[in-house]
DNA sequence: TAATTATCATAAGCATACATACTAATACCA
DNA sequence: TGGTATTAGTATGTATGCTTATGATAATTA
């Protein structure tokens, strides 16, 4: 009986593993582009959501509204999209993709579904459906429950 | 058709918040204890392998070498790990444990085991079994191939 | 053996993450 | 309506993770 943990069969140890392939595959078939998984995430989902606020963009893509602020200001700062305080209520600012932000996510849509491609690429087309239902069921079980 | 990429049932999007949650999970479960999943892959790979150098180290546990260094700098900090210079080959640094981290990570242990049983909570066995396979062939189709 | 190449480690810079704290503004409630 | 609780956003500090650069040391090769 060892005396360490078996971190290496661990899921949490595996499911690390594969966001750090995700990610690596997901900036390589990118690479092209100047942007990264999270500000594509964000430009994406203001296609769809033009004029969100910052916090409702950020739960919707899950990611850390303290974080979110300043990945915005890097996209701001290259011109993809634009933060307008709310005449409504001027705590909220409201964020819209520019022009030439929708023009960057447009672009990047066929690579990024490549990307999404290659990370399950070692799987069978069965597999990739079982391990799509079987993460989605990890992340809906968490997210209800205060567990 | 939608202009935006379906991003939230992506595999990698998937992954993404499992990871979240998985380290969300963990650092739960191991917050009477002062170190991260990270600290305690280092502890708990070096209870195994006393005496190992930092890139061999950090290869074995899938970590950035380059940031392996200051990783290994905090828990040295804390008294927990000891890094000696290699006789053999002075470009190398040795790790050991000490006494004091070997006791820190025992006593984690169990606060890991649990937190990756609460990981896979909302899955039954069968699956997390299923899960753990599919993850495990997703990471090893990409390890050997220059793909 | 000298020159080249590879390796270990660190440093610096950028990009997430997350907790906490703080400001400004809004909502709610007695 | 005055006071309190919430909420949006930012700032701060810590901890990864990756890339690139650099220094020191080894290994290899011409």
């Amino acid at each position: 009986m060892a005396k360490s943990f078996n971190f290496g069969e661990a899921p949490g140890h595996l499911i690390r593993r594969a966001q750090q392939l995700a990610v690596a595959i997901f900036m390589e078939e990118t690479s092209a582009f100047d942007a990264t998984p999270v500000q594509f995430a964000i430009l994406n989902a203001l296609m769809d959501e033009p004029g969100e606020d910052q916090i409702t963009l950020s739960m919707r893509v899950a990611f850390d509204p303290a974080t979110f602020g300043s990945v915005v200001g890097r996209i701001e700062a290259k011109g993809w999209v634009t933060r307008k305080a709310d005449p409504g209520d001027k705590r909220r600012k409201l964020l819209w993709i520019t022009h030439e932000g929708e023009k960057v996510a447009l672009g990047m849509k066929r690579a990024v579904a490549k990307a999404q491609q290659r990370i399950v690429s070692p799987l069978d087309a069965s597999e990739r459906e079982q391990l799509s239902v079987l993460l989605g069921k990890l992340v809906a079980g968490h997210e209800q429950p205060a567990d």
